[in-house]
DNA sequence: TTGTGTTTTATTGCCTCC
DNA sequence: GGAGGCAATAAAACACAA
């Protein structure tokens, strides 16, 4: 048998002769066992031969060589000195080898792992993705709540605004009649008036009513001038529903407050 | 059969630790 | 300073479609 001078050969030669064997058992089952061994001993010269003249090209490990080094990364996937040379001597592979094989295996497991944690931070970001869209269709849908009251509370502040004027134009053609007991009268009926009469209409916005019931009463009741003057009335109007923009009710970066409506608190 | 992409084995250079 | 680990890379082996 012919020797091997480099440790490179000498695993070549190791490989060699275990896929030797794996081909043999697969292939030359059925002969007797003396032919068997000629075979064996042409085949083995032919791969030593084979060996020889490759000796610089990588072998592959075998099957049963792999198996046994993926069973000991399973176990612990860093090699001792000891493990390493107790292996290296029971797969018949050069120390060097084993610890090659351990570290390109830490490099795939690696690999591996980081796809693995790729696909979890994926899969948690569709969930958010999803949680946020589903937040940020019913924030429209609330937006869009809020404008419709918006827009009665409007009317009914207009349609309240006429009536007060209507009464106002009665009283003074009254021929000035008495003053005083003009607005005692209205101080009385001011719960029952039309400022409030069309409130039970929008019985879902009672609560955002509330809000500006202060309001209304000091545009009506608080000042009559004020009432009656256009300008002032425009100016109280914006102070109330101008602030739509700049209030950003219901902006999706902040958490909805009702600062615009109780700038006091 | 051959071209091409993937996997496996091995090398190199750098870094850290004792 | 030597041993060992890691990242990057080379190169051989392998798989597979055309």
């Amino acid at each position: 048998m012919k020797r091997f001078n480099s440790s490179d050969s000498l695993a070549a030669f190791i490989s060699i002769t275990s896929s030797k064997e794996d081909r043999t058992q697969n292939t030359n089952q059925g002969y007797s066992r003396d032919f068997q061994a000629m075979l064996d001993s042409l085949e083995e010269e032919d791969y030593i031969e084979e060996a020889n003249l490759g000796s610089e090209k990588k072998r592959r490990l075998t099957l049963h060589q792999v198996k046994a080094l993926e069973k000991n990364f399973e176990v612990d996937n860093k090699l001792v000195p000891e493990r390493k040379l107790k292996l290296a001597e029971e797969l018949c592979l050069q120390p060097r080898q084993v610890a090659i094989w351990f570290q390109n295996r830490r490099a795939r497991w690696k690999t591996k792992q980081l796809e693995r944690d790729y696909g979890t931070l994926k899969a948690n970001y569709e969930a958010l993705n999803l949680d946020y869209s589903n937040l940020e269709q019913k924030n429209e849908a609330l937006a869009q709540k809020v404008k419709e009251l918006k827009a009665k509370l409007r009317e009914e502040i207009v349609d309240s605004s006429h009536s007060v004027k209507e009464e106002y134009h009665v009283s003074e053609s009254d021929n000035n009649a008495s003053v005083h007991s003009q607005n005692h009268d209205f101080s009385e009926h001011k719960n029952s008036s039309a400022v409030t009469k069309d409130h039970s209409n929008v019985s879902s916005s009672n609560e955002l009513m509330n809000c500006f019931n202060l309001t209304d009463s000091r545009a009506i009741l608080g000042n009559r001038y004020q009432v009656y003057q256009p300008h002032l009335m425009k100016l109280e109007e914006q102070s109330l529903f101008s602030a739509e923009e700049s209030c950003n009710f219901f902006s999706v970066d902040q958490a909805p407050t009702l600062h615009c409506y109780f700038p006091e608190q």
